[in-house]
DNA sequence: GATGAATGAGACTTCATTCAT
DNA sequence: GATGAATGAAGTCTCATTCAT
């Protein structure tokens, strides 16, 4: 933390966070359709013209923001993710997860409007998800060598096991229905539970 | 009602159809923002004019789309649901459902842009899902009256249970991975026993 | 009256006032520019099509609207014209004016959208006017070949003594302001007055 | 504020007015019904979106194109309105009244224009009206406090004596007749006369 | 004659982007 | 670097008119 970065930081950079917040308030707000670029100038306090000193254009203006939101949610999501026992981690994943969903902060609600747009999941944010989820793929890999995983590609163990986490936590947002802390801790639990192996024979 | 008549019915009612189905191929194609009332018309192959006859506005032709896509898709995932034991109308539904979602069909990827839409989670689609996906709904509760299904809300046991069936169909669509007949069966089968009380004490 | 003109009058004539008299309607609760074909189609209770069976199109429909219009306004006005002294017949007319413009009837409504449209003082719309007030204009004629008007113009006498009626009609109409019979009587005097030339010498 | 900022300040204030002026041009010319925003573009010389910083939207601009042509109008007309006795006052305004309303200059066309809208005789153009015309309505009421005047509303004193004034003007403007300057003298005096409480007996 | 579905030109308006200041 | 006025392409929607039935 030079001088120079310091002010680099409070200076341009806080510009170019002033616009991606904006945006992603607006979209939280309005959905993506109702992103224009003379709304985020005004919310961010900045001219339109401004805008296009820090993005080419409107499309690399929500690509950048995209990838802004992703790291914030997976930041959220991966805190403190190597603690504990494997149950551990995998729960405390599955809880962060779940209370994120929940909250309908800008930064959550602008994160759904992109899961199926068509013609944004480019190699980049590929890329990007698998770097910055890397620790959870490691979660199911590491079950996986020890043998106490169902044999299956993290991608369908993530599907099996996280997703019921934020489809949960998208009703509760939705106001679709009320859910109390038992039931959370039992579905959290039930989503464990079907992705490892029985230890005493069952069925 | 000479077959004349009957030709035109079928012409006439086409002119309705053809217009949502240009709707859904272009919201297959480039998205919901994507959709231009002009695109529709030469889609259509009717003038833009014409679309006026058969929906209000832009946002009603929308809205009718998604109900009528809504339709589509439980009515294929439906099918049969009432057959056999409760395990094997369950897993019916989900294959049903996986084999639906992996397709790259203009109903298919259409229907996914409505998901995370703001401001379209109105009353009426949420009657109309309510309705029709009803045998989904009595499914689990059939199973919680018979004490064979874990304690939690249809809506939880849905997320648990039936969301990795639709996660994995779209990650195989959007070609992240590749699954084999015997993965699929087997993540069914996690997600029946995921929600079903074990019948022996386990762990 | 033979049969022929009968069923005539019932059946062509009928269907071409009945577009007449919707359009009449719509032009004085719309205004002109309110005015679209397809709404004089359904408040006639014909089809859009059948009045491009009477008239050539939309200008043309305006038109003779407009000469409709104005043939009842003037038989309105100038019924028992003839009967009684220079100065009854004078004030008959002035008073049948003004109850006349104090009405929001369609007739009287949408004659006045026409008064003041460019384009619209065609020859054809001066030569009927001339033709229909022709009793106006004598009255006027009269007064002066018995020298008891003063020497102006009949257009000029009619500007000074009968503008007077349908502007101060107008105001009441709008609700601009509420006059009583004394009043009136006393503006009709005063209009009187002031094309006659006075008999005693005055200042 | 050197000149620099001046002429800038000009040019801005012209550009609103450039619009205002290509409007009221093009109503004179073609009507409020051929009034496009293309065509008020193009007349003005700017960019159909540049009325829109400008103007809401189409209904604003003829809005305030009415608000500024009611006040050309009755700075034209009310021009030196203070000067002389009463008679004096009258018969000036009523010249430049008449003269005013002879001109075929865009402003007097469109002023024209509105007179009959329906749905344009808001409060907000009242309240402008009443404010504008003020000096008239003073002068008919210190007539009538100096007991020499009719006693009646100055609203019915303004359609006696002063509508003839338009529309003879507006019939010269037609071309429907040819006043000399002692017609117009004449008919100046017969309209003073009108509303005057003759001061000697009379018939 | 009558219908009304269909047409498509053209209206209003928005908004991403540029550029002179 | 920053501004924001200006641009003009493109979008939604209306409506006079036609024509097969």
């Amino acid at each position: 933390m030079n001088e120079r970065s310091f002010i680099f930081d409070l200076i341009m950079h806080n510009k170019y966070n002033l616009i991606l917040r904006a945006a992603e308030k607006i979209i939280s707000t309005s959905g993506i359709q109702g992103l224009s670029m003379q709304q985020v100038a005004s919310e961010a306090g900045v001219a339109a013209g401004t805008i296009y000193r820090y993005f080419k254009d409107k499309d690399e203006l929500i690509l950048e923001l995209r990838k802004d939101v992703l790291s914030q949610v997976a930041a959220a999501i991966l805190q403190d993710h190597h603690l504990g026992t494997l149950e551990e981690r995998f729960k405390r994943i599955w809880m962060k997860m779940h209370n994120y969903g929940k909250q309908p902060s800008p930064t959550n609600l602008s994160y759904e409007q992109y899961a199926n747009l068509p013609g944004t999941h480019t190699d980049e944010i590929r890329a990007l998800e698998m770097k910055l989820f890397e620790p959870l793929h490691s979660l199911f890999e590491e079950g996986l060598a020890q043998g106490i995983i169902q044999p299956l590609h993290p991608r369908a163990l993530y599907a099996i096991a996280m997703e019921p986490s934020m489809a949960m936590a998208r009703a509760m947002r939705r106001g679709l229905i009320e859910y109390d802390e038992k039931d959370i801790t039992l579905a959290c639990d039930l989503c464990w539970r079907a992705i490892v192996i029985p230890t005493t024979p069952t069925n």
